[in-house]
DNA sequence: GTAGGGTTAG
């Protein structure tokens, strides 16, 4: 009698016992007996078992049968056991040596791969086209770039440079290492016979993935001349590149062009529609495809939240989180980093930490968004214990968050302490240096704000440029700080609007910047901020009211900028949506969605 | 008997 509960695998072990210890028939003695059993073993015991046996048969010569073995333990997969067998092994093929290398390059073993690889040419088997797609991927995932120049000059060596797969696997490789013109100096090298949709989407994801959604959106475009049909994948990185960008323009043709034209659609590409929708700051959009949606995975609800999330709207963002556990689906650790980012952007700290108690395993994100929620509420002292009692080790972003907490309320001696542990962790990261030395601008310690300097400058860390865009028409402009002589007619509105707003008790922030963690203390630097002359662009281009301004900025937005377009919502009466590194800021008749709280 | 491309956050 089998209990309940028991597994398919303990079932088959048991049938399996019982075939070989309480009932005939007697083991197999053949090798077609032995590839019975083999097929239907499952687990590691089972394996081990038929392993012994083959040993007392005298078939375990017969390479094919442990081969088939072999191919078992790696799907389970049971490396050590794998090895073990592959290693008893009489002069195994290249076959087996490719099988073996990938499966240490999927089980995350890149370094257990390469050294496999350097085994196998040390008994001078000679790689075959099979060996390096899963060598290139061990190179990439190990982030090693001398190794995988290294492993680029042996597919040279051995002629296989021309191999359409070998190829993409490279462009993949270098992508991935940060040497985007290095793939794409493999594309261009590549024969058209060679170029076909795969290796087109492998470049245009990379371009994506790394943060060169331009070019990505070019070489999409470049592909369709070419007369190449994008699939769904194609679909997925050009939508991907829109988020990015925020070109909400080009993301809704995207979408009109896949419905009209039919192009390959699934869960992914709705996926990334809600993201860009999201990332355009169209809730409305996003909400009504997710309406529509066929089938949603827990990307799609995590996607829906976290928009929700950044564009201020923290009501529908737990509503929906409440009403996604009643459907009975699970959260991932993605979820609930959106949950709390809801409750953060919105202030809710009881709720935040009523999320937060009952999260299973929760990561050091996860602490770092609570150390946010509770550093933004004031309550340091309680966030610097809360820091001081987790259960796994801190990161630089868990200080970080403590270090923009103690920027905002002032606190010195804490926000010292919290920059000590951030440049320990993470000592590159310009965006904490210049909160720290806000914290001491803000207490008039210039002297202290001149060392944070010169740190910089001795570590090499460089302040990230600000800068604006626009899309309009569906070109993307770009607006970044100070003077632009060849943009009179912007100056010139600049002014105008000014003007006006200063009528209406606009008062410039002159002195320190408080939430401006990128800017110059200086009046002129903030009045020609990227994202004031991003408005006074829209404002020359777009006449209709009735379409809201939409600006996108690399860095946080500062004080300034954000009490200007207030008033700009409501002295002109045009809506502005804003998105900034954090989240984004929907302003309309002189209110914003973020209620100042940011 | 083995091979290449995709979504949320960070």
């Amino acid at each position: 009698m089998i209990a309940r509960g028991t597994s398919p695998i303990n079932i088959c072990t048991l049938a399996l016992l019982r075939s070989l210890h309480t009932s005939p028939p007697p083991p197999p003695t053949t090798k077609a007996g032995f590839a019975v059993l083999l097929r239907s073993a499952s687990s590691r015991p089972h394996l081990k078992q038929i392993h012994a046996l083959l040993l007392t048969t005298g078939l375990s010569h017969k390479n094919s049968l442990l081969t088939q073995l072999l191919l078992s333990l790696i799907s389970i997969p049971d490396m050590s056991y794998a090895r073990h067998l592959f290693d008893d092994m009489h002069k195994p093929r290249v076959f087996l040596w490719n099988t073996l290398i990938r499966a240490y390059a999927r089980t995350n073993l890149p370094g257990d791969a390469i050294a496999l690889y350097h085994d196998m040419r040390r008994l001078g088997v000679r790689p075959d086209s099979f060996t390096f797609p899963f060598v290139l991927k061990a190179c990439a995932d190990l982030l090693d770039v001398w190794l995988g120049m290294a492993i680029h000059s042996l597919v040279i060596k051995f002629r296989l440079v021309n191999d359409a797969i070998v190829q993409t696997e490279l462009m993949i490789m270098y992508a991935k290492l940060g040497a985007c013109d290095s793939a794409e100096n493999i594309f261009e090298s590549m024969s058209s016979g060679s170029k076909d949709l795969v290796a087109w989407n492998a470049l245009i994801s990379s371009f994506t993935q790394n943060g060169h959604a331009d070019k990505a959106l070019r070489l999409f475009h470049r592909m369709e001349s070419a007369g190449m049909k994008p699939d769904s994948i194609t679909l997925v990185s050009a939508i991907s590149s829109c988020a990015y960008l925020g070109c909400l323009e080009r993301g809704r043709r995207l979408h009109r062009r896949i419905k009209e034209e039919m192009l390959e659609s699934n869960v992914f590409v709705d996926n990334a529609l809600l993201d860009m929708y999201a990332k355009c700051g169209s809730m409305e959009e996003a909400s009504k495809l997710f309406g529509e949606m066929q089938q949603r995975s827990i990307v799609s609800w995590s996607t829906m939240i976290g928009g929700y999330a950044v564009n201020g709207d923290s009501q529908r963002a737990l509503s929906l989180f409440s009403r996604m556990q009643d459907e009975g689906v699970q959260p991932n650790h993605v979820t609930n980093l959106a949950v709390l980012s809801a409750c953060s952007h919105a202030g809710l700290v009881g709720e935040g930490k009523e999320y937060f108690s009952r999260m299973l395993d929760p990561k050091v994100e996860h602490y770092a968004s609570m150390v946010d929620l509770l550093g933004r509420s004031g309550h340091l002292e309680e966030t610097y214990n809360f820091i001081k009692s987790m259960p796994i080790e801190q990161d630089a972003g868990v200080w970080g968050a403590l270090l923009g907490a103690c920027t905002i309320y002032h606190d010195l001696e804490l926000g010292q302490l919290a920059a000590d542990e951030v440049f320990r962790l993470a000592p590159g990261i310009p965006s904490y240096h210049v909160l720290l030395s806000n914290i001491y601008a803000a207490s008039g310690r210039w002297d202290d704000v001149q060392k944070v300097r010169e740190n910089m400058r001795g570590n090499h860390v460089r302040k990230v440029a600000a800068y604006s865009s626009v899309e309009l028409d569906g070109e993307v402009y770009l607006f970044h700080e100070g003077s632009h002589g060849q943009w009179k007619e912007i100056y010139k509105k600049l002014d105008e609007v000014t003007t006006v707003l200063r009528g209406m008790g606009y008062e410039p922030v002159t002195g320190v910047v408080l939430h401006d963690v990128e800017s110059e203390e200086k009046e002129a630097a903030v009045r020609t901020h990227s994202e004031k002359l991003a408005i006074a662009f829209s404002l020359t281009r777009m006449k209709s009211a009735g379409t809201p301004i939409r600006i996108m900025k690399n860095l946080r937005v500062c004080n300034d900028c954000h009490t200007f377009s207030k008033y700009v919502s409501r002295a002109l009466g045009r809506d502005i949506i804003m998105r900034d590194k954090n989240r984004f800021h929907h302003f309309k008749d002189g209110e914003c969605s973020c209620r100042d709280f940011w």
